[in-house]
DNA sequence: CAGTATTCCTACTTAGTTGGTAGGAAGAGT
DNA sequence: ACTCTTCCTACCAACTAAGTAGGAATACTG
């Protein structure tokens, strides 16, 4: 799997929103916005890219953005509905590609045909373990190192 | 995942050499050699492209060469002794990169530091899935699709 | 309500990798 | 000597990733 810098970048941008707005499903701390320079700061990431791959999540409806003087980015779903996979499809579309197309439109003929029953396996393989880690998980999991 | 046009062509033309070749372990179909041109036509791959493939295979220990008129390639171990991430090791390097770095080596800090227990979760997913899956296994699949 | 400050958003530029090609040098058989 | 095939190096085009700069929208302030 090639975590690309925008994805990889993506991730932790959305696990400091989660930590610094709070979810908006807890009452009393939901919804605040954090401003997109506090996230490059902090993730150390280049403002101006950040920028663009905040409007993807944004597009992917991950995100909720407000502009002005106290504007900023908040989570639209709580931090424990929304996984890892999520982003990850968000910002670079299918999670297993062949050549640059998605796992299910690799065409092969003669003796390679089982091949794409491997890539298939692969997504697979890959979604479990996306699909099931949430941004909360992620949070939790840094104070408590041990838990699996 | 993301696998490269290099990385599929390398697991085709193993096919192609398992099974035109016959494999070494075999009695009497044992270490037939095929050429690169026949690879070519029979996988539909660019013939100079492929010839760097194969140098690659040859150099990681997956393929035995020989030159000269009668001269080809051919399997240097069984193909059920082969597996999917040999030969994806052999022309890709890491299965799993992050930012063009092995997932073992990206460092995190804050709030993102449980990323790269997710990365490593990912690489060990799709390891399993390739390294279970040796060249005979995809050949035998062939003719048995319903098999598991 | 005009002005200003700060934000989101869009467009462009640049560097690196991937995919693919061409041409020969070295070795093996006849 | 001649032919065939692998082996190796250098080169080219296309694409994506990474990063930058400037413009449009919005909210606050006097």
């Amino acid at each position: 799997m090639y975590v690309s810098a925008r994805s990889d970048y993506a991730v932790r941008a959305m696990l400091a929103v989660a930590d610094a707005g709070g979810d908006p499903g807890q009452p009393g701390s939901g919804g605040e916005l954090v401003k997109a320079a506090t996230l490059a700061e902090t993730q150390d990431i280049p403002l101006s890219f950040l920028q663009g791959i905040l409007l993807d999540l944004r597009r992917a409806g991950l995100l909720h953005s407000h502009r002005g003087t106290e504007g900023g980015y908040a989570l639209t779903r709580p931090a424990a509905e929304i996984t890892v996979g999520d982003v990850l499809r968000a910002v670079g579309g299918a999670l297993t590609t062949v050549r640059g197309l998605p796992a299910q439109d690799a065409g092969y003929h003669g003796v390679a045909a089982g091949l794409r029953d491997v890539w298939l396996a692969v997504d697979g393989a890959i979604g479990v373990v996306v699909d099931r880690t949430s941004l909360a998980d992620l949070l939790v999991r840094r104070d408590h190192p041990a838990s699996h």
